[in-house]
DNA sequence: CCAGCGAGGTGGTCGGACCACTATGGCTCG
DNA sequence: CGAGCCATAGTGGTCCGACCACCTCGCTGG
């Protein structure tokens, strides 16, 4: 009777939430304790839903869920099987947050990035190394050599992509990757790019350059916070107006 | 060829990845562009997925999905909403990243807590008012006078919060968070707490507490950078070994 | 020995049925 | 007349079974 008639798994039966939701829960469990592998593949859909005692739609939701967040990829006709668990695969939902989010919030992100941006590039002043440099300098040339907005932005991008690559902290990197997603950009930019921004950029662009030349960290610290202070300061002062 | 242009509906369907991807970008879309505001009721589930010409099915894994990553809040027998999505909503995926980081990456995530978490803390030092550090001063007390260490993590995470929400970022504030999620915080404790870092903490805790109560951004800055550093190195160490 | 092909297994989609819960309105009872 | 209860319609939650699209791997035939 009281059974409400579960696997042969233990007993408690939390009855906590929606079956999915709890499938949700399992699955990571088992990630976190170790009895999944990065890599690994999972049972089939039908398999996990009869040994978590539930239906296959239950349980495909459950894995669409845990797709989305990164943790679990599905290969068509192949299986399911869990990610690398790195930070480029669990962070990539950090551009969703940034994609939606708008006024008051869209500056609290470029503050959390300002602070981010300017730590990571500090630290490449340290640790960047001559490939990663000349790298650096061929988007430089590249932003300064057009003046293609939708050019410029991805060249952009590059730029603070590889700087933040040579910080040595993928997580970091991650994070910021998702802060600069193209749309989050585009849209800041939208605007402010009428406003002269392009040489503003670009000289603020050719100091953080002269800093992690320099392997000074201060120096290039100071100079990603200005970059992107500036853009800071000027959606605050759209928000009043 | 131009073929890209893919009308609304008909026959040209973009056919890119699964129905259901489209359909979150879909809903996405409409949230980014407005035509959805945050606390809005969605269409039923029927409904949505006749107008995206989909099975229901399909259709509830999107908005799962959706769900998971905070920007939807399914209610049952009522409908479906968006959220609010403020930085709380949004980011509490993050605690799902630090509870499968595993490794090396926890160091990172560690070291971008100890950048984040220096600098909350100093904007607190700032910004702080009368009532947020009474409430700072109650947790650290209670956490004094207690030696049970799940009452200590409990007050020691409050104590942090209470910082971050005075520093006046929420978001900054609800990243903190999900790095410093319960299981997180127990998984690095486990261990740690062995080699007397009881005491440590607590000194640590009062020198954070004091650049607080002297309003000293800087003193705040370097005690709480070296609290999370403690931690850091630690565990550092304990990959090597 | 190898290339090609076919069958079986896997995730992806669909449609329908039923359950659990909520909200709304009218109806009863005080 | 008003407050409270309750029937009901509508919503998300769950389950089932079928079929499709795709991949894999072993078998066959050259």
């Amino acid at each position: 009777m009281a059974d409400t008639g579960e696997a042969q798994n233990g007993v408690g039966a939390p009855q906590k939430g929606t079956v999915t939701q709890r499938a949700i829960e399992r699955i990571k469990a088992m990630i976190a304790e170790g009895r999944l592998e990065p890599g690994q593949r999972l049972p089939t859909e039908r398999d996990l839903a009869v040994q978590l005692g539930m239906s296959r739609s239950s349980m495909r939701e459950a894995i669409r869920a845990l797709t989305v967040l990164g943790v679990l990829e599905a290969r068509h006709g192949s299986g399911i099987y869990v990610t690398q668990l790195e930070a480029g695969d669990l962070l990539e939902t950090f551009g969703v947050v940034a994609d939606l989010s708008r006024g008051p919030q869209v500056v609290e992100l470029l503050e959390v990035r300002r602070v981010l941006e300017s730590t990571a590039t500090a630290l490449a002043a340290a640790r960047i190394t001559p490939d990663q440099l000349a790298e650096v300098e061929k988007h430089l040339t590249a932003m300064n050599a057009t003046d293609d907005p939708e050019e410029i932005l991805a060249h952009d991008l590059a730029f603070h992509r590889v700087i933040a690559g040579a910080a040595g902290n993928d997580t970091m990197a991650a994070i910021l990757e998702g802060l600069s997603s193209r749309t989050f950009r585009a849209r800041v930019w939208r605007g402010y790019e009428e406003e002269g921004a392009f040489a503003r950029t670009r000289r603020e662009h050719a100091a953080i350059h002269r800093a992690l030349v320099a392997r000074d960290p201060e120096a290039a610290r100071a100079a990603a916070a200005a970059h992107v202070g500036e853009v800071e300061e000027w959606l605050r002062s759209q928000l009043g107006a």
